[in-house]
DNA sequence: TCTGACCTGCGA
DNA sequence: TCGCAGGTCAGA
């Protein structure tokens, strides 16, 4: 469930408060979430390295040490929760990272969703599409992947190897802004549509960076906080409560086996 | 292009 | 007890 916006925060707040340490030691348990790496490989090649960047590319979180890094991929329950101790301590944590000023940072996923990989250097993003926000995700861009797709614009969203970032919850949220029907074909946007579309992504996407993400299950920022993203959204979870633009109620489908909300009058098809 | 499996907790 | 939540990937 962390989409691009709950990544984004827990990267901004493990850049603050981590980067520039070396890591002292790392306690980690063996888990289907280690990808080409085991848990005993992986805590003996960070020993003592210091973390020196902290980036993000779609939903993937990455660490850069010297000349090797880590890439996270949180899955649907993966989360970071910084603390020094608890006083009961919490279930499927998989990993826990001692920094030398004794700060702790721990890895928990219930669902063991994660994929965590080491690499060479800095990771690369080949196989995905572009990251809607960074500033070559441009208008002309958007329009050129739309062209040709005959896939219903939902599904299109969500594909990670032509936007990488966006999930279900975003994707409800971002076709509702652009007043586009999740079940209409990508290749049959107007010009005018496009334009609300490549707008609406990057508005969706900037509000809920700034309250933090979403938080409708497991998703806690590193200080165990809950986002506050979920008080603004308009469709999603939202079935059979009033659309805030119109008051009709609000639907519910399922697309690619996935929960799909949004306002019939407001997104009607085309 | 679509569907099911993976996985666990929660709520009905 | 069972269905649902959904990111990714393999297989149809």
């Amino acid at each position: 469930m962390p989409e691009l916006p709950e990544v984004e925060t827990i990267a901004r707040q493990i850049r603050q408060k981590f980067v520039g340490r070396r890591i002292s030691r790392i306690e980690a348990n063996q888990s289907k979430i280690f990808q080409n790496v085991t848990a005993e490989e992986f805590s003996r090649m960070l020993l003592n390295r210091k973390l020196e960047r902290v980036g993000r590319y779609g939903k993937y979180l990455y660490w850069v040490f010297d000349d090797i890094s880590v890439l996270f991929h949180l899955g649907m329950s993966g989360i970071f929760i910084k603390e020094k101790s608890f006083s009961r301590y919490p279930q499927h944590i998989h990993i826990c990272f001692n920094f030398e000023n004794g700060s702790r940072l721990y890895f928990q996923d219930v669902r063991k969703f994660s994929k965590i990989s080491l690499h060479k250097n800095s990771p690369s993003f080949t196989s995905l599409g572009i990251d809607p926000t960074q500033p070559n995700f441009s208008l002309s861009k958007l329009k050129n992947l739309l062209i040709s797709k005959s896939a219903a614009i939902k599904p299109f969203l969500m594909d990670q190897q032509l936007i990488a970032g966006i999930g279900n919850i975003y994707a409800n949220e971002i076709l509702f802004d652009a007043k586009i029907n999740p079940q209409r074909r990508a290749s049959s946007l107007s010009a005018r549509e496009i334009q609300r579309l490549h707008h609406s992504i990057a508005n969706i996407l900037r509000s809920a960076i700034e309250h933090f993400g979403t938080s409708y299950s497991a998703y806690r920022t590193l200080g165990g906080e809950v986002g506050e993203n979920q008080k603004f959204l308009k469709v999603y979870q939202r079935k059979d409560l009033q659309c805030p633009n119109c008051g009709t109620s609000i639907a519910k489908t399922v697309m690619n086996s996935r929960s799909t909300f949004y306002c019939k009058k407001c997104q009607a098809m085309k």
